[in-house]
RNA sequence: GCUCGGAUGGUGGAAUGGUAGACACGCAAGACUUAAAAUCUUGUGGCCAUUAUAGGCUGUGCGGGUUCAAGUCCCGCUCCGAGUACCA
């Protein structure tokens, strides 16, 4: 019989669904284990190749676990809310609803041929209205909360108002869009609306006025990290700064727990580098100065050290301020600035780095020698970080000294030998001078001294500030969660739990209505209670993948999000594994959101996410022909030095091992039917070069195709062993058929043609070894997730196993249980062909012995001065005194020491004996 | 600019400081076959030597260092990749 994957494979697919191996419900008798894979979006373009890997990974972890005896969630759901479509919908009217339910059944089939032990009971997608009913609940609490920086958590709003009604702001410390004070009286002298407006400051889901990154071509907003380099990641559309009013989360109030947190998780090191990044932590403090005008205002320095140097203010073209600092007659000049640096997308921005600005016509006063200071206008400070406005310090900042240096401003050293005729000097080490009460300190003493005198003389204080901002949390997007919020007198009110969850309405078209609003103006009866009207922006993408894990463990929970119970027993995931591309996205929003249920008590784990694994990126290899120009003929690659060639790419499924399938070439495309070809060899060799896997490099590998041709289990294999999985690498479907031969090969150790050839013997030592080393090999690989020499190590046992006949039961049905991770589906097979009954993945994990490993006699390698190795063997139990005592013997016998007497011998616990001569 | 990775045969890649190149692809030779494909066996870092064997030298991006011993640790470079970017 010979190993026939198709049917093997179909048939154990089919025994999964049936018996619903893979089913699991919280079981207190055996320890949890919860394995993750990041959801996909279903695209139009289906899987390719690359798409699996992480899948692949997560699922031989599971299937480990499982086998030592773990209860392993494995749930596996759809991120079905997104733009591509939405864009479709656009173009050609088809309901999202109805792209995406297709596109999932795609995905679905693509990822069933693969043999995944997924829970499919507990599927989530988040476009499912008993899904998003969550994702606006939990928006509804943050509506309702606001964060206290003493307690250092999320608290309900209502004890504010309490507050703020019987002692007003005082003794407060809260996070807020912006720093307010009142007194009790005040605020019980507020009507509804005023005090409503006002604890918008406080709530953790707000309203607020910020500038947000607005993209004209998809007409919305998007987030931070929904931009890179000032174009959309989907689509790579420009993308401009605006001032708009838009739904956003304080994640800021979280920064000091996101960041601290990083500590208690085992990521990567890389990976918690790019959050600490992204967070930006900054030590420093705010300062507050007095223009000539009476006027003040603050600006943020991590340099309070540096005040003595500090010869101009820049202000933020888009800042507040700009309006109350510009004198009279500057007026026109910085209107007009303005207005050109507004015109400017983010993208030109970048691109310009020319250094440009405007006098603002009036000055501050130098807080500790009263000297006056010019105050400019230019786009080089960021409205959208500290105040918006700075101290420039032209000689210990490059920027300040582009801008000085351009503008003819003074600019004044302040540490001792410094040269700063050529660039500034930015390193925080040298002592102090010209700086007055700071001479002679160095830096690191003097920047906690300046700001100890800042806020003596109450000119400052000390600040922590952070790059993260809150979350712009609205869409003017149609295929999103509709917002459970409705309008009173203009003011957001949220719907009561009852009315969960809020369905997206039907619209006519897609499109934004002719009065601009978003899709959702179009929807008929877009009201709610006695006709307010209801929110017509929607969530963002991240809002339904935030939470997402938690519902896994408690999916068709409809009294809430999660049951303590559940929730108690799976707590958090104890392995997640995904691509990087989400390092400052989905993983940030994620945490954030976690913490905020956290401290309502939700969920009981304040990391979501235990330990993490990014899989590389699988990039695709394309192949050429080379086409001499002007003619059809193509000539090979080794000989077309002698021609003169356009390389075309071809389509890497008419091509293996690099050599073009020619009559599958003649047929691909009715322009090369009468092709002609210059062999080498009689073969023609394509060329080839890594690119992105797109389709148009023609470079695109279906697993289907894989799976079809080969089976699901080489799929897997083959998968794992291209390469570590952290790192990125080229797909190449060449040597694909060792790991196919290598099953084949654990095949044939059972069956001889048609005959199943078991013995119930004794095993020998050889086999028990070449077993044994495969355990300890594997177990510690899948620890590891070095998938790659794990399957290595099975080529080897198979290789042994083969050279020494062995067909013994007892060593292949240990085989069987460790292959059972990797390759699932001739690993049920051949568990039962030993005669066992139910599923291989009910087994135990063999143990592994070290006794099997110990040998009788060792070889080892003698060298001098760790050059020349010979060997020579000794009894495993020789001690090292008869290991040296032999060696020495050699002394006068042996060319190894030309004579030379040894000065010491060393020997190795590794077998090794160097000779020092 | 900053941060983090990485550099090992023709290719993908192995190597808790201890015989570098496991395993696989490719290639070459052989077996089977009328032939090819498939399959199996053997060889395969480079250079040198030899009828053959045994062997010698060299070798992990470059230059130093530590060590009996360095792909691995330390210092200084070069190149490549990823992320991030006027963050005061």
């Amino acid at each position: 019989m010979d190993y026939n994957f198709r049917e093997i494979e179909k048939r154990w697919q089919q025994y999964w669904v049936e018996n619903k191996t893979y089913k699991v419900t919280e079981d207190s008798s055996k320890p949890k284990f919860y394995v993750l894979d990041m959801f996909p979006y279903p695209s139009g373009a289906g899987l390719h190749v690359g798409h699996p890997l992480g899948y692949i990974a997560s699922d031989i972890y599971s299937r480990y676990k499982r086998l030592q005896g773990f209860n392993v969630l494995h749930p596996m759901g759809y991120d079905a809310y997104g733009l591509p479509a939405e864009q479709y919908a656009i173009q050609t009217g088809q309901h999202p609803a109805v792209t995406t339910e297709n596109n999932i059944r795609r995905y679905r089939e693509q990822l069933d041929k693969i043999g995944f032990s997924y829970d499919w009971s507990r599927e989530v997608r988040t476009c499912d209205p008993d899904y998003y009913k969550w994702t606006q609940w939990a928006f509804i609490q943050m509506f309702h909360s606001y964060y206290c920086n003493q307690a250092k958590q999320a608290r309900p709003i209502y004890e504010l108002i309490e507050v703020f009604a019987e002692q007003g702001t005082a003794g407060l410390d809260l996070a807020s869009t912006e720093p307010m004070e009142f007194t009790a009286e005040e605020w019980n002298g507020k009507t509804e609306k005023e005090q409503q407006e006002i604890l918008m400051n406080y709530r953790i889901a707000y309203l607020g006025d910020t500038m947000v990154n607005w993209s004209p071509d998809l007409g919305t907003v998007l987030a931070n990290d929904e931009v890179s380099e000032g174009l959309s990641i989907r689509g790579g559309y420009p993308v401009e700064q605006r001032r708009m009013r838009q739904w956003c989360l304080r994640v800021s109030a979280y920064a000091e727990r996101l960041l601290e947190g990083l500590d208690s998780i085992d990521w990567s090191d890389s990976l918690k580098e790019t959050q600490r990044n992204w967070i930006g932590r900054s030590e420093g403090a705010v300062m507050h100065f007095t223009a000539s005008n009476d006027f003040t205002f603050d600006i943020f320095t991590t340099r309070a050290d540096t005040i003595f140097g500090v010869t101009f203010m820049v202000l933020a073209p888009e800042s507040e301020l700009v309006d109350q600092l510009t004198s009279e007659e500057q007026c026109p000049a910085v209107k007009d600035y303005v207005e050109k640096t507004k015109k400017k997308t983010e993208r030109e921005r970048i691109a310009d780095r020319s250094v440009s600005g405007v006098f603002s016509g009036s000055y501050a006063i130098h807080p500790f020698t009263g000297e006056q200071i010019p105050i400019w206008i230019s786009d080089y400070v960021l409205a959208g970080y500290g105040t918006g406005a700075i101290m420039a310090v032209p000689g210990h900042d490059s920027r300040d000294y582009a801008f000085a240096k351009h503008f003819n401003l003074p600019i004044i050293p302040l540490i001792e030998g410094c040269d700063i005729s050529e660039e500034s000097f930015d390193a925080k080490e040298g002592i102090m001078m010209n700086s007055g009460f700071l001479n002679g300190m160095t830096v690191k003493q003097a920047i906690p001294a300046a700001i100890d005198e800042v806020e003596k003389q109450r000119l400052g204080y000390r600040k922590i500030n952070y790059r993260l901002r809150d979350a712009i949390f609205s869409r003017q997007r149609y295929w999103g969660e509709p917002f459970p919020v409705y309008y009173k007198d203009g003011m957001p009110y949220t719907l009561d739990e009852s009315e969960l969850p809020l369905e997206l309405p039907e619209v006519d078209k897609y499109l934004p209505t002719e009065t601009g609003e978003p899709p959702l103006g179009r929807a008929k009866n877009w009201t709610i209670k006695e006709g307010y009207p209801l929110e017509l922006n929607t969530m963002p993408g991240f809002a339904g993948s935030s939470a997402y894990y938690l519902r896994y463990m408690d999916p068709h929970n409809s009294e809430a999000l999660v049951s303590e119970k559940a929730n108690n027993y799976w707590r958090d995931v104890d392995l997640y594994i995904g691509g990087t591309e989400h390092a400052t996205g989905h993983l940030v929003y994620s945490r954030f959101w976690n913490k905020f249920l956290f401290d309502l008590s939700v969920s009981c784990e304040e990391e979501p996410f235990k330990k993490l694994v990014n899989q590389g990126m699988i990039q695709g290899r394309s192949n050429f022909v080379y086409r001499i120009k002007g003619t059809n003929t193509f000539v090979s690659y080794n000989l077309k030095e002698e021609h003169d060639v356009t390389p075309i790419h071809v389509d890497v499924n008419i091509v293996h091992n690099d050599l073009l399938d020619i009559d599958a070439f003649r047929e691909w495309s009715p322009e090369y039917t009468s092709a002609e070809f210059i062999l080498e060899n009689g073969k023609y060799v394509c060329g080839w070069a890594i690119e992105k896997m797109s389709k148009s490099m023609y470079n695109v590998v279906n697993p289907d195709d894989i799976v079809e041709k080969y089976g699901a289990d080489t799929l897997r294999l083959y998968e794992m062993f291209l390469g570590p999985l952290e790192q990125s690498k080229p797909w190449d479907t060449n040597g694909i058929d060792g790991v196919h031969r290598f099953l084949r090969k654990v095949w044939n150790l059972f069956y001889k043609g048609d005959d199943l050839l078991l013995s119930d013997e004794e095993p020998s030592k050889d086999e028990l070894k070449a077993l044994h080393k495969l355990i300890k090999k594997v177990t510690y690989d899948i620890e590891h997730f070095s998938y790659n020499t794990s399957v290595s190590a099975f080529m080897i046992c198979a290789n042994d196993l083969t050279s020494l006949k062995c067909n013994k039961r007892a060593i292949l049905s240990e085989l069987v249980v460790c292959l059972a991770p990797f390759a699932p589906h001739i690993s049920e097979e051949l568990w039962h062909a030993l005669g066992n009954d139910g599923s291989v993945c009910d087994a135990e994990w063999p143990e592994f012995n070290e006794e099997y490993l110990k040998e009788d006699a060792f070889p080892y390698a003698i060298s001098f001065n760790g050059k020349s190795r010979y060997v020579l063997e000794f009894p495993a139990d020789a001690t090292n005194e008869e290991i040296e005592a032999a060696v020495l013997a050699h002394q006068n016998s042996q060319k190894w020491m030309d004579g030379k007497t040894p000065k010491k011998v060393i020997i190795v616990p590794k077998k090794i004996v160097n000779v020092v001569l």
